[in-house]
DNA sequence: TAGGTTGATGTAACCGCTTACGGTGAAACG
DNA sequence: CGTTTCACCGTAAGCGGTTACATCAACCTA
């Protein structure tokens, strides 16, 4: 591993040479320039990454908070892959890379376990991280508070948080339910229910709300038995199904603010002896793959996946670069039609 | 952020002695080292990591190398999330964290693009990371061989790779594929297919042995018509299926080397007009979620997800702390029964 | 009591890079 | 021709740890 200093024996300069050839080109001499240049690449020079970010208190790393919730090993996220992908690629075009932050174990560790905020943001300053990217997991938004306000620029994926350094991106998710119920609307019901996912959960009080203006601006008025809660798993969709179905008068159309809990309702409606989509439409909120292949295949509002990733790492990349607090990034939902309303 | 050498000067120790009492215990007195273990704690002083691996020239970070094929953005790793789970938290353990490598546009770079195996195995020096972790995006089998060559520490998942420090972790693609055989002979088919993943992929090659065992041991021979090779991608199993409903004596049984193919052929297979699993009995591999959701639900050979991160973690650990060249892991694999193939 | 151990700690070099500061020579200026 | 300006580059002081080596007191041993 050639460093700088055997550049600059060979080209016969100083260490400070090199150095500015890499970080302030326009300060040294064209020629000489090229001269560090060429020999750099013949000894397939690689600036110690560890060195640099010693020596300037920063390094090209960005930390990526992303537990599970122990408790619930069946939860998946619905699109860690795109939204990895979309990162890595939007970060890696300004030489950023990502890293997975370790959770404890560290022997060395002094203070706290790092499972909390301040062991994470104890790591973004151990390892001079730019940032934080916090991916949730399904039920740490509080703590992602605790992220936002320690001043660590930061931006959340799916959740709201505020802070001096902090933004959030999310869909628009009042936008997508209101789409959703207009297209149930569009189809003649107007006994329209929702199963919505754990009440606080941003994302899901949003989507209650697009569900509000939906029945609003129809003319429908909103009842509270048609509004019943879930957690976005699976089961609680069918357990909501039940509930729906156990009505006097019975939903004829569900928006579910989850595929997965969409999925559930689909199998209590079955169960129930209903058919979808005769007599029940449904409506699910995610576009997970799963979505495209149950029978019927679910209508759902489908999220920009991969846009989480890029809008993430545009805010983080930005807040580095010296830009003050950036504003909540919202990304457009589609509606995808399938076969789960009938047509 | 304190320093080392603060919690020296309240300690009325020297910098030394502060290193020592995280590095090498028992060579300091206990008084003193209860003394400084109390400031540091007090001040809540965290290692500076950069300057840690500048001096003892490693870090505790393994690099993540996992590209995507953009010719295929439909690719889904069938079980990403669990991997990064268990490579996670297994890391942890010994204080490691998990750098997703940047491929691109570092405006610093010298050399190559880092889109290449030399571009990488560059980061690994210059981040002084202990070793690759190496995930299998469909098609950079070839790529992943330069890697295991270069000497540096990694581990391959899903992919046979060899070289001086390298190992890999995949799963028993034999004796799975033989106990989906065993189970469709048991159930009373002679006439079983198989559809491939590509010729040449390991683990493909690895269930199609196991598939001409399961035949052979039942006493049933082994037809050329009847192997006919997909991509892993679901279109592929339509298309493979199509061709073998078109077989003088079509098969009534499939084992398909993905739950994608599987759930491709199922569809192949309605479209013709058969029943599964009435017509057409139907296992997969893999267990993805989709498997449980599809109707009928798919018989498959689940493969042990977060056994994987776990597995690359332990071998590449091994290898880090001087244990020679490891020995590849193999992962039990479980039939699960559901309905794809009657009862 | 001289000499050898041993345990605990300090000293200082070093890891590889960045950058403030100062020096040099040539060009520009009055 | 003396002085200023400026582009270019070297010197050296960090950044915050680690560790080989030196030091030193206390304790043994013959």
């Amino acid at each position: 591993m050639a460093t700088g200093r055997e550049i600059a024996q060979l080209c016969g300069v100083s260490v400070a040479t090199v150095s500015r050839v890499f970080n302030q080109p326009e300060t040294v001499n064209e020629e000489t320039r090229e001269r560090v240049l060429r020999i750099a690449k013949e000894l397939d020079y690689r600036p110690n990454e560890a060195a640099r970010a010693l020596s300037t208190k920063q390094s090209t790393m960005i930390g990526l908070v992303w537990d599970t919730d122990h408790r619930r090993p069946d939860w998946r996220h619905p699109y860690l892959q795109d939204l990895l992908i979309g990162l890595k690629s939007a970060l890696s075009a300004h030489g950023y890379h990502l890293l997975m932050l370790a959770t404890s174990g560290d022997a060395r560790e002094v203070g706290a376990s790092l499972a909390d905020p301040v062991g994470y943001v104890n790591m973004t300053r151990r390892h001079h991280l730019g940032g934080l990217v916090l991916i949730d997991s399904g039920s740490d938004a509080e703590a992602f508070e605790a992220f936002a306000q320690s001043g660590v620029p930061c931006v959340a994926v799916d959740v709201a948080v505020d802070g001096p350094k902090a933004t959030y991106v999310t869909s628009d998710n009042v936008g997508g339910a209101l789409s959703a119920v207009r297209h149930l609307v569009g189809l003649g019901h107007s006994r329209i229910a929702t199963i919505t996912g754990p009440v606080g959960n941003q994302p899901s009080d949003a989507r209650v709300s697009g569900y509000r203006t939906g029945l609003l601006d129809a003319g429908l008025s909103w009842r509270d038995e048609y509004v019943v809660a879930g957690d976005f798993y699976r089961s609680s969709g069918t357990v909501a199904m039940q509930r729906l179905l156990a009505l006097d008068e019975p939903p004829t159309a569900v928006f579910a603010a989850s595929d997965e809990m969409a999925v559930g309702a689909l199998l209590a409606a079955r169960a129930g002896g209903l058919r979808v989509p005769e007599d029940l439409a449904l409506v699910g909120f995610d576009d997970i793959e799963i979505a495209a292949v149950v029978d019927p295949a679910l209508t759902t509002v489908a999220q920009d996946k991969p846009g989480f990733g890029v809008a993430a790492a545009k805010a983080i990349m930005a807040m580095i670069t010296g830009a003050g607090r950036q504003e909540p990034v919202v990304l457009p939902t589609r509606l995808v039609v399938r076969g789960s309303c009938g047509s």
